[in-house]
DNA sequence: CCGGTGTCACGAACATTGTTCCACTGGCGA
DNA sequence: TCGCCAGTGGAACAATGTTCGTGACACCGG
């Protein structure tokens, strides 16, 4: 994917330049690389390609559609596996883990996950697929199986959101490994009289170093539906 | 936090307008009831107190600290329980539907939850203790519950993200009730050999009247949540 | 070889945003 | 009565997303 990929014969001499969505998005991720989903512009983009903020609106609709399509971007690398009963939960987690590193590799980009009402890009719906397929894989029911992988999704979404924005604010002040132990300070100085459990537990609640919490709350998440086949239909309460 | 507390005896007669912070929490929650959280600035609140932006900028740090308030107040509204052994798990759920419902009231407000690193509110910091507390109640090991709960709230946050920006885009379109049922169309006419799994189940992956699917993956977490301590610990797996 | 025709690039402009500056005021302590 | 100063708000600034309209360049029927 040089500089004129351009897939069909669409201005095949390239006198000049030949701006395409292609290049938009390179040029798109490379300005999230460096300063973040958040400070992402159009004329930062634009700027990158060496051009002006028009020149986008010829290929991309606004900033929302950039959007969509940079997360279909992001989910087209990820190497999806073909569903094997006998490992699905392994393979669900990988995919979940490549998304996850997927997101944090670009700050803040799980925003446009969250925005987005309906995946509209071909790859993003490509890797909903195989997730989904993962779950009826485990011979959990369809809706169940739905319903567990979109909430994955928004966890997912979620977790790197939390992070980008927790990396973001602990560059701002000078330090680096500033957030988590301040973080944790702070929740300690609470009154104990009123945040008893918060004071006690502060460091339970900082913690999880690498990604042990993802890990953690994901198989939560399996683990749960496995449990559910055993305990057989009643409902799953919920009276209020 | 000197300029922030308001509460008290500042201004108490009130002659003229008497800006206080509360009042402009009043005049932003009016205004995201309006029009949505994406769409509150500034200005709008300014207005609606009859003022221009600059007053403000007296009473709150900036944009994002409003936001941080605004939940806070949301938070405040909670009805917490005091927790209760015998039934933690309803009690858990109740104040997560709470918090549901009061995020759905104010479209799009639950962004500030997830831009939000650390609750900088104390009647934030009151709800997340009590479902700490909830969690605990169960039995659950502290770090198990700390990141339970932390997963439950990033959820709740995506859960009513995602209903919100739906909602909208509904409503930019004419017609009310198309978003379900178009999404469904247009899952149910991918090509069936590429989404087989999609196509298949695009019923149950838009399905979920009410809060059906929230209930649901919530209880999953639980349930998950229980069915680890009869596993003992085996390290939840995790190879990748 | 040439004039027409479309598509694409892009400088300039517009409306709106968050935020800051600074002149003004009105009430309270000395 | 005077001075002070916290609170107020009009105006301005830089930055944003988006659109308009002009230009250039490639293609194509003559």
């Amino acid at each position: 994917m040089a500089l004129i990929s351009a897939d069909p014969g669409q201005a095949p001499g390239g006198a000049k330049a030949a701006i395409t969505v292609d290049r938009i998005l390179d040029a798109a991720l490379e300005a999230i690389e460096e300063s973040g989903f958040e400070d992402l512009t159009m004329r930062k983009v634009a700027a990158r390609l060496g051009t002006g903020p028009a020149s986008l609106y010829a290929h991309v609709r606004n900033r929302s559609e950039l959007s969509d399509l940079l997360i279909g971007r992001l989910c087209s690398r990820v190497a999806l596996p073909t569903p094997d009963p006998a490992c699905w939960r392994d393979q669900f987690l990988d995919v979940c883990a490549q998304l996850r590193d997927q997101m944090l590799h670009y700050p803040g980009i799980a925003q446009a996950t969250l925005t987005m009402v309906v995946p509209a890009d071909l790859a993003t719906l490509r890797v909903a697929e195989v997730m989904l397929a993962l779950l009826l894989a485990s011979g959990a029911p369809a809706q169940q199986a739905a319903w567990t992988s979109d909430a994955a999704f928004l966890y997912i979404a979620g977790y790197c959101l939390e992070a980008s924005a927790a990396r973001r604010q602990s560059e701002d002040t000078d330090g680096q490994a500033i957030d988590r132990e301040e973080i944790r300070e702070r929740l300690r100085m609470l009154p104990p009289d009123q945040f008893p459990h918060t004071v006690a537990h502060a460091g339970d609640l900082t913690s999880g170093t690498g990604h042990d919490r993802f890990t953690f709350t994901l198989t939560l998440l399996l683990q749960g539906l496995a449990s559910r086949e055993i305990d057989g239909a009643h409902g799953w309460g919920a009276q209020a």
